[in-house]
DNA sequence: CGCCGTTCCTTTACATCTCAAGGAATCGGG
DNA sequence: CCCGATTCCTTGAGATGTAAAGGAACGGCG
């Protein structure tokens, strides 16, 4: 009805804002969290990497990039450390020089399958005091979101 | 009523995880849109910093820390670069000297009053397109969970 | 075959972030 | 007043992240 012209933002903006400072405050405290029940054991950005790669073993460098949102240089760096440390190895793509897939170690394997039930653990410790109906009704709006960013960015 | 034992992830504890995961794509496709659209000016961490800054000018680093949910190591180094480029400064706090007050320059007003906008409008361009009454449903279920998250933490 | 555009990965420079340790100043209780 | 605990900030090492540039390999097309 109002704010149609500009001069501040509008209802529906100063919304939307709201709405995404909440959620990057529930960002940021469950990865506060995360990172305190992991870190002795593993990086947060590591964990990703192996359940990355637990999931879909001897991804190209370029396929995690794309699996975890990150740069491919910064996967570069993510991989030689992790490789320095024996979880996980690059291999040659016999079918192309261009490309290293990732393969995970038997220690990179073993670590991770011990890991990823205590990280669902957490989340869901971290997540579950809300009510049952509430987490289901966040979860479909989440996702659709989700969809919804994911539709506004093939756009452009 | 089944997975009572442990033995793999129950079903609540896989739809928290479903969550979290849609929590974390939302943000990070967030982030990078805003990045892209802020970054020939401003790099994000330093936005948020104005932006706290302009909230309530003259915090101390302790203060600023808490308030973006970073680390005191961290706010010294972004002040350090922020006041190298002119945007803010340095003032002792003239009733206790461990204290740094930061506050910002005329230029930096200037500019975080220029990004503002920009910044709430490229927010509500990403979110807008959802349904208004998702939206507000969103909007209060986040808030929800932040506050059981702030309880949880608190707790421990 | 030979060239051109694309894809894949790495490298560089730099900003951001964490944790841990430490120095300086304040505060509170003897 | 003095001393121990706490608070505030900085420093240092190292991991994580981006953007941009560049080398190498692939693939298609004339």
């Amino acid at each position: 009805m109002s704010n149609i012209r500009e001069g501040g933002a509008s209802d529906a903006s100063k919304e939307s804002l709201s709405l995404w400072f909440r959620l990057l405050s529930c960002h940021a405290v469950m990865l506060d969290a995360l990172r305190r029940e992991l870190e002795s054991r593993i990086t947060l950005a590591r964990f990703d990497l192996l359940a990355s790669l637990y999931r879909e073993d001897g991804q190209t460098l370029a396929g995690i990039s794309r699996a975890l949102l990150v740069t491919a240089g910064n996967v570069t760096g993510l991989v030689d450390r992790a490789e320095r440390d024996g979880v996980v190895e690059r291999r040659p793509d016999p079918a192309d020089r261009r490309v290293a897939r990732v393969w995970l170690t038997d220690r990179g394997r073993a670590l991770i399958r011990e890991l990823l039930p205590i990280h669902a653990k957490q989340v869901h410790e971290l997540i579950g005091s809300m009510p049952a109906t509430d987490r289901k009704e966040l979860r479909r709006l989440l996702g659709g979101l989700r969809d919804h960013l994911h539709a506004e960015k093939s756009r452009s």
